[in-house]
DNA sequence: TACTGTTTTAGTACCAGGTTCTAAAATGAT
DNA sequence: ATCATTTTAGAACCTGGTACTAAAACAGTA
């Protein structure tokens, strides 16, 4: 029953998760000459760390970039508008998945609220060249994972048909307000230059 | 020497990109359920098509994430950071692409370059949770297909170790500055609820 | 010293998901 | 019918393991 310098054991546990931290992409067989013991033992050692095997490593590894790939695009209009009045009003509605979220919190980051927000009210501009001037937001409260942000904008005022107009938009989670936001868009026919916007 | 008629391989060859494509973590023997050929065809075309096996795929795959990871474990970010000094500055770098654009103009859709300030100014923080409250925001002139942005970001000011962070960030394309923004960033070490923000 | 419990090592059988090679069968065009 | 291409089959072998059994080495203690 050894009680004490039960050391080695642990001491080549803490070892050996470092290796594996930092090279994720060793060999049992590779840990052996590092650790000076028998692969038996780096087996065993890794059942009781809860450590998976190499492929198992890079699979989890490659399924997460994989995910991470996928989940990019802050796509063309984000969330799916389904009330449009141009020059008006309009509804889109957009659900906070997985890969809006910080993983580690689950709460959306801000620029995908602000994409949907944005994405709207250029969508109510029509005009051929619709681009955002500048905005003023307001993140109200923190949007949730599976959460639905129901947005809503409402066209302001228009200069003519060039120039600028004002839109403001709302984003509601059920009953609460999470977003509010004044943007304004420069519009054009497209014949010519405008000096700033997106 | 059959001349013609020879589109049922290419066909399947073409197939078999898509499929590996759209699932990369597919084995041979599931392949051969979905194109109706043997294992040994299926390992043929995989050679002629020079795609490489199930785990080679999944290592290279692991292996590119894993140098992403390793090069900015800020993969949160939108653009990639260059150069981070927390609860300071930073500079990140995004070029704009084909799928950041209009389609019809090649000009950017605002929300890209809103998304790379914002999780700039997000990283900047040195905190365990921080989230835009609220921006103020203007862009300056239209970014085009092909632009790189360079995003430089200052803390103007701290409120102790909880409450808001003001964070300027200015956008440029070569010498021109396209967008400008303050950012309100909520900041906490984690132990308490914020009232708003993202 | 002998006994006991832990730790380490050894060895075998087996697995997935292949590669490599040889060879036979099926298909299609002339 | 013949000949090239294409497809299928099968066996041997590979890596990097798991699962299991069993022996050896080590440590502490009665």
């Amino acid at each position: 029953m050894p009680l004490i310098e039960r050391l080695p054991k642990k001491q080549r546990h803490q070892q050996l998760l470092k290796i594996i931290e930092e090279n994720p992409f060793v060999t049992d067989r590779e840990l052996t000459r590092e650790l000076k013991v028998s692969i038996q033992t780096i087996r065993l050692d890794r059942m009781e760390l809860g450590i998976p095997e190499l492929r198992e490593r890079m699979k989890q590894m490659a399924e997460h970039s994989y995910d991470q790939v996928r989940s990019l695009p802050l796509d063309e209009v984000v969330g799916d508008v389904v009330d449009l009045q141009l020059d008006k009003s309009g509804i889109s509605i957009f659900e906070i998945r997985e890969e809006h979220v910080f993983s580690r919190t689950h709460i959306a980051r801000g620029h995908y609220v602000f994409a949907q927000a944005n994405s709207l009210a250029v969508a109510l501009i029509n005009d051929e060249i619709a681009l955002t001037a500048s905005a003023d937001i307001r993140f109200l409260r923190q949007v949730h994972l599976g959460e639905k942000c129901i947005a809503k904008a409402y066209v302001r005022s228009m200069n003519g048909h060039r120039g600028k107009a004002k839109v403001e938009v709302f984003t509601y989670v059920g009953e609460e307000m999470v977003f509010q936001g004044n943007f304004v868009i420069y519009r054009s026919t497209g014949e010519d230059h405008i000096e700033g916007g997106m």
